[in-house]
DNA sequence: AACATAAGTTAGTGAATACTTACAAACACT
DNA sequence: AGTGTTTGTAAGTATTCACTAACTTATGTT
């Protein structure tokens, strides 16, 4: 699964794309003009269109993992919970192009394949934010009136929305502030409290 | 903004290619398939596919509008939180198509006008919601700890999500059980509770 | 020097797409 | 009876798409 320096530039290519055409801006022609080169000299770096995305996409997941892995290491359940969503904010804002490609959906139909590879990147999320979840309502930090599932797709909801709307807005606003707002909100909702 | 019968058979044929193909398999030629019929007498009844996936969607617009307008009706905002959802989920159950027309965002590419349309779509979502949930936390049933904006946003994600979820998983399995669950967990963190 | 390989080119292919044109039949209205 | 409108058809158009074939050139390797 290793990749050529070659095929990181189009893959890269493909981000840009991503981000200024969208879904259906990314076509093998609009490819080769970003990478100013011929059409088919893309075929002699992959065998496929759908091998680009997924090979686009599983960069992607193994990125997000150990740059959650590595940044995500207090030893605060809440504390974690912010490091956590930081990371993966700033991860979106610096690479803008990926919040098309996983929160589009819009690659969702394409093919069975891309299809498997957008959902490891949805687990990859998951396995990070679980066990933390657990450890908060063990501890008695995050509520335990609902279950760790059911906190957990809240939460992502949440992210996905955030994700959404900074989309179509064509990125304009700024993601950290909001970001971050959200992440208070949430933490303030999933906090066990005194009313 | 009146719609003929035929243009009415052509929309539910539209829809019925969503459920089935998803957002790629919406094309003319499928179009004139399942209304068998040529697929020059489509354009006899719009100008354009837009055209017809506008309709759709403000077709949808108005359908729920008018259904939560009549379905939610309580005075009690606990109460009309559940109907709200209630009667949201019974209609994507009897509509699947709808639910790939509107949240798949696969859509959300093809043009401005179908833009403004979905855009117009979460509005109304949002129409029904928000006195609802204003009320709720001047009564004091729904926290006053993040404000209206931020609770609407985290209810929808959620809602989304829960549609996304049974969506990939091809409306297999029953959304009123899992729907009324999620509505009941989001219940229980926004109200105002002891712990 | 001879050859192999990697990485590019030009020029195409066939399939699919949204949409158009020219014509025909059914029907309503005068 | 004659005429116009509505709604259908068959046959096509231009464009776009992913992908391919055949050839070229630069760079090692033996």
């Amino acid at each position: 699964m290793d990749i050529t320096p070659r095929q990181f530039e189009i893959i890269e290519a493909a981000g840009k794309i991503l981000t200024s055409s969208g879904v259906r801006g990314l076509t093998i022609k609009n490819l080769a003009k970003e990478m100013q080169f011929s059409e088919s000299a893309i075929y002699r770096h992959f065998a496929s269109k759908e091998e680009i995305i997924v090979a686009m996409l599983n960069f992607l997941a193994d990125s997000i993992d150990s740059r959650l892995t590595n940044a995500v290491r207090s030893s605060d359940p809440e504390q974690r919970f912010k490091e956590l969503f930081h990371e993966q904010i700033s991860f979106f804002k610096k690479n803008p192009h990926f919040v098309v490609a996983v929160f589009s959906d819009g690659l969702m139909e394409e093919s069975q394949l891309i299809n498997e590879a957008l959902l490891k990147l949805m687990n990859i999320k998951t396995k990070h934010l679980m066990p933390l979840i657990l450890e908060g309502q063990q501890k008695g930090v995050f509520t335990n009136a609902i279950t760790t599932d059911e906190l957990i797709h809240i939460i992502m909801g949440t992210f996905k929305l955030q994700m959404f709307k900074w989309r179509i807005a064509n990125f304009q606003f700024d993601i950290t502030r909001s970001g971050d707002n959200m992440v208070q909100s949430i933490l303030t909702l999933i906090r066990t409290r005194q009313i």
